[in-house]
DNA sequence: CTGAAAGCGCTTACAG
DNA sequence: CTGAAAGCGCTTACAG
């Protein structure tokens, strides 16, 4: 069943058929309805490559994430409580206007071929990433030849960053960090922990920046002791704070994000500390398990739900109005104070 | 950049370009090693929509998650713990085959409209189905319009079924309601409760059906009163408890799944009883945050990683070898014993 | 308001 | 081993 079968059925030609199908203004009432009753009838539905080929644009939309795995073999974001709020919000957003998501991970470099490829072959007519490295190159290509993108968690360092030829979504890291860091020190603590995120990413960067600043603005002094490594997974946390609780002893440590923080519980609690009576913990990203946790985990908000609706719409109006659409937006994150930090004592 | 371009500068004719791109044998490496070189130079991808209509099939496989919105407008699945392990298990199954997936949610019936049409304008040469109620007959015009569909948690019900033409993957949740409501039996209790899951859906139904057989098998009489509605969200396994404990008073409670059961922990603190020391609870699918809870919960778990790998494999394995492909799929679970049961006493 | 025709960018028999 | 040509199923100027 085809658009010429359907013509013959209605008894009109195809190109009405096509008016029909694609609401034009011009096709008389009766025409209209005949040619719907066929295709009602025999359940048509055109052909989308047919479709595209001749002109019409893509309503698939790509979502790329940029994933590392961990020691078990297990991809780190995509296992994590972060994917699915941000995918099921773009796949909401997306389906609310027709659109479709094709979604894809990428784990090494040369995964970043089929993403490209589903620019360049034309499936889909934007695409969004997250999870990517600060000043991903693999990226650059597909912004330059002046296909859609918007990027999650990229630095924008001036006005030839090709990052500047997109849509780019920031959370404030920076601030989130700080008002954390302040937050520890105006309960008293002098001795404050920081475990890095993967600092190649913009918000590990951005993190700890926050976190030195709250220091500095206090009148502390920064011991470099009291700064670990972690890459974001809750082994990484477990051994940063195993190290920081035989070592540097600080009395409360904020963690770059809260995976890390499940890892820093398990540490503490080997180590037969109270939280927070011992020490306190502070996280960053407010997953779901956070308020579960007992005590409840203090930790920053980022709103991962407003960060995708941003990032499809965006791309979705560009596709629909046909234009290039370039901004860059720094969403702000809240502290959620629960029951893991305590005033020192 | 198009494949007429490439043969123009490669010196050949665009049958030969569009040979070496799909690898055909019967090219002289020399004229081969000219067509790689433009495409490289010029990065030329074929346009995938005109490869389609020109009789290629597409590598898109479909998956949709059928789902419920919540007192609060979130989608139950898509926000559940249990969507992100199913879901990057597909993607990460197809992706190493060289396949994409294009993901999309069905939250009225209107929605598998577009479901339909992904099929139906062949931009998905098949789609995963998963999360809705029993014998949803929406996806029977897909099936028997021949096109390759699998199905988690269906059950078929004779040989007319139209899920017989398809790939059904269940988990077995008779089993492993049997064994978890026996584990109980075995710890001494006898007023055990169960909170049931959406009836609508097969584990649901399912997982009552082991918890009675269990009774029965030990000889204990089946109270009505012991078994509530609840529709697998925390707040129903809050609302189910609540009146459990100020009604029928079990000293155990077997619940659907662990979202119900965090709302059952939150219902049972309120009414300043403890776990398990007061009462037994075990849940149902081992979501992450079941291992964090204390007590940590004791659980049955479902391989939600295995069913999905069946589900993307057999899909892309009918697509490649060009075969239709039915089968079915029982997936054994597990009883995970943690600290959320004891002896009654 | 409607139809005939060209064209979108590929692949695949067919012929040599 | 390679090329010329037909065809896939649509849409969209163009003409009337």
């Amino acid at each position: 069943m085809n658009s010429s079968d359907i013509a013959k059925i209605a008894g009109v030609s195809r190109s009405t058929v096509s008016r029909v199908i694609n609401n034009y203004g011009n096709v008389l009432p009766e025409t209209r309805k005949k040619v719907l009753e066929a295709i009602k009838k025999y359940n048509y539905v055109p052909m989308a490559s047919a479709q595209m080929l001749a002109g019409k644009k893509s309503r698939i939309l790509g979502l790329f994430i940029v994933d590392t795995k961990n020691e078990n073999d297990e991809n780190i974001i995509t296992s994590s409580s972060y994917f699915s709020p941000f995918t099921s919000a773009i796949i909401d957003k997306a389906n609310k206007q027709h659109y479709n998501i094709l979604i894809s991970v990428i784990n090494e470099a040369k995964d970043f071929k089929n993403a490209k490829d589903m620019f360049y072959n034309k499936t889909i007519f934007g695409g969004i990433f997250i999870g990517a490295r600060n000043n991903e190159t693999e990226i650059y290509d597909i912004i330059e030849k002046g296909y859609k993108v918007a990027v999650v968690e990229q630095e924008v360092k001036d006005e030839d960053d090709p990052f500047n030829k997109c849509v780019v979504i920031n959370s404030d890291s920076f601030g989130g960090a700080y008002e954390a860091t302040t937050y520890l020190i105006g309960l008293g603590h002098k001795k404050i922990a920081h475990v890095c995120g993967d600092m190649k990413q913009l918000t590990a960067i951005s993190r700890l920046e926050g976190y030195k600043k709250a220091l500095k603005d206090s009148g502390l002094e920064l011991e470099h002791s009291l700064v670990v490594n972690g890459n974001y997974t809750e082994e990484s946390g477990y051994r940063a704070v195993k190290k920081l609780l035989s070592e540097s002893k600080p009395t409360a440590i904020f963690l770059a994000n809260d995976s890390m923080s499940l890892g820093a519980i398990r540490a503490i609690q080997e180590a037969n500390l109270r939280i927070p009576e011992d020490i306190s913990i502070i996280g960053f990203d407010d997953i779901e398990v956070a308020r579960y946790l007992r005590p409840a985990l203090t930790t920053v908000r980022v709103s991962v739900f407003q960060m995708a609706s941003i990032c499809a719409n965006s791309l979705i109006r560009a596709n629909d109005k046909d234009i290039v659409f370039y901004d860059n937006y720094k969403i702000p994150v809240e502290l959620i104070i629960r029951e893991s930090c305590m005033e020192i004592g």
